[in-house]
DNA sequence: CAATAATATAAGCAAGTGATTATATAATAG
DNA sequence: CTATTATATAATCACTTGCTTATATTATTG
């Protein structure tokens, strides 16, 4: 059974633009670090270090891929998130541009 | 047009426990200030100040009779609300027993 | 091995948050 | 008008939060 307190617990890990911004990108596809940050225009602690909060309540999850770590959603069995996922605008272009090209350096 | 931001203060309102059983209660039914002190076991202004809060997001709406204020949802317009509270658990039998007796002394 | 790139972790800090206590306002009852 | 009940507001405080800067770790490349 998921409690109450629970759902606040992670309603409360999507009340951040910067957390919300980065699992609306992650809707569309995974995405490594050094993407979120070019993206979001915020420094690689701010976004690792959200990444590690979404990471630690479940919502996301990580996959080593060499040098780079691929981040994606991990929200089947919360249907709470997913209703919330449903209903973000779409992330933009922008996204699709940077995402399409090399990593990072 | 909706922005990520605005929805992320939307959550972020939702991401509080005393908060999210507030609106588990306004869900079932309309409460005025009293019942939602007894059924979560806190202090009056603690209530009225999640309240205001709700009320200033346009969240609830309030609707005052004599010495009671009625306080319900309005989340017609927001559904990505509407798709959170719809996974909400069941408040409990509790909240009926409070809600059907005598306003308040 | 050394240099570089991607990511993580830690420390510090200013700003925000939830709760409590005390007080004010508003409506009703007598 | 006075007392009481319901609610709101204000002040305070401990705690949390998001971001930045600095440093550590891990993997790749040559």
């Amino acid at each position: 059974m998921t409690t109450i307190e629970t759902i606040a617990d992670q309603l409360k890990l999507l009340g951040d633009k910067t957390r919300l911004n980065i699992i609306s990108i992650l809707v569309q596809q995974e995405a490594c670090v050094c993407h979120l940050v070019e993206i979001l225009q915020t420094t690689q602690p701010n976004i690792s270090q959200h990444l590690r909060k979404l990471k630690d309540a479940g919502l996301v999850k990580e996959d080593r891929r060499g040098q780079w770590i691929y981040y994606s959603l991990q929200i089947e069995d919360k249907p709470h998130i997913q209703a919330v996922v449903e209903y973000l605008p779409e992330a933009e272009e922008k996204v699709k541009t940077i995402l399409n090209g090399l990593p990072c350096k």
